[in-house]
DNA sequence: GCATTGAACCTGTCTGGCATGTTATCGGTT
DNA sequence: AACCGATAACATGCCAGACAGGTTCAATGC
């Protein structure tokens, strides 16, 4: 029965009260500026001890979304929710680890898409096309995408005719997801409407690669890798994170 | 010396403690599975309270990057790969391919410019400056730029808040300049015109980010890196060029 | 009206304590 | 000699209280 830990379901009650504030901060209820409670009032609403609550509260501060003023009390900072533009708003103090590798990543992904649109061979076409089917059957049959995925942005990435981007693809892949076992942790997790969007999106990038479209190419990369981010915050609001959950489609 | 007063603001000693710990953790001073000091044994070592060190534990664990177990202990996780690693084959590879490195570099360089225009601080921008004027200063005196160059960018990769560009730009600079002899190799070979050139185009790279102005930070970025190219290009066809003739500026 | 002051509140940190889970050693038993 | 169970030592999770500062704001005194 030791299958899961005691770290496993969000157990610790700074975990606990540190998501719950962060959704409260990213759904708006406090707004950039607004005074949280109190460390006393956190106390007793949450009926923990302070060392629970400290917990909570530096967690969300090297996360850059509050600010802790000595005296005065805890602030909400800006919070990522600019949906409008690519990765703005993140002037904090810094970012999550993965969402910084998933930038990382995007960067690259992005003028990858690009320059395979550009230099694709006819083989190249040939290999890409035969990874996205491949995405398809697995989405079909229900099986995990996350390695058929991850093969079609490989060959994406070999398509640029420069062995420094499928490299560098594989090595940042194992930064992204770092531990391999517990992969089917979250069975019903996926919806099914996510997945058509996964194949929709895919389609596209392959799309305007064949057609040598550059710029079209980058743009739906892009628009594909935000989707990403937008996911994975999304699961960061949800519940204590666990890196093993995404998949970086 | 120690640009390393990473995320100054919340100068709180827990979040001292869980950059110090992130940072061992992430050079791989605990490797994946491994424990780390007990909570008793970083109160002694950092002379501080059980609170402060639990609150750092705290982020770590939000982060991804510990684990802790109820009664054994904390343990490093695997998510710190990713990070150091994964270029360090290039460096160990043959330099054959420069202009593929150049080219990797210069995707991520371009967004670089891009994020540090949006996100950027004050501190950073003094440290641009900074860093743009000391480029000044070596070519003034007829020192060799490369340096005082690497540092500009490194700076710019600063600027983005996300501590995965610096940390990349400075990986693949151990690929590109693998060894430091022979520098001083071609002393008159770099043409006046062209070091203002070089200290032109930085210059309308630093105001774009000082304005804020991404798209024209890219811009000009990609144009800058364009000549880097262009100007190895040349070399190429010249002749035989060993790698530390290559001063991507 | 205005500056001063002081009480009330806040966070930052420290100390000590209890509950509970894990680990390794030490006996005794087989 | 090999095995096994009790147990002490140590680990984290959480709690309670305390004190040192910084901040806020309203009452006070001019």
């Amino acid at each position: 029965m030791e299958a899961e830990n005691n770290y496993a379901r969000g157990t610790s009650l700074a975990a606990k009260i540190s998501t719950d504030l962060r959704r409260e901060l990213t759904d708006g209820v406090f707004k950039p500026g607004d005074r949280l409670p109190s460390e006393s009032a956190l106390t007793r609403e949450y009926s923990v001890s302070r060392t629970v609550v400290r917990e909570a509260i530096a967690i969300l501060r090297a996360d850059g979304l509050v600010e802790a003023r000595k005296g005065a009390g805890i602030f909400a900072l800006q919070t990522s929710e600019g949906k409008k533009q690519p990765f703005k708003d993140l002037t904090t103090e810094r970012i999550s680890s993965v969402i910084e590798l998933l930038e990382l990543r995007t960067v690259f992904e992005v003028e990858s898409a690009g320059l395979a649109a550009s230099r694709r061979s006819a083989a190249q076409i040939e290999a890409i096309l035969e990874a996205h089917h491949h995405v398809g059957e697995c989405l079909a049959t229900g099986s995990p995408t996350r390695d058929a995925d991850f093969e079609l942005h490989l060959a994406i990435a070999e398509a640029t005719q420069n062995r420094r981007f499928p490299e560098f693809l594989q090595l940042i892949r194992s930064g992204i997801i770092p531990r391999g076992e517990l992969q089917g942790s979250a069975p019903g997790s996926r919806p099914k409407d996510y997945n058509l969007h996964l194949q929709e999106e895919h389609g596209l990038i392959v799309d305007a690669i064949i057609e040598g479209n550059a710029e079209t190419a980058r743009e739906r990369m892009r628009a594909h890798l935000r989707g990403s981010l937008d996911r994975y915050k999304v699961l960061l609001r949800s519940r204590t994170l666990s890196p093993e959950d995404i998949n970086l489609s």
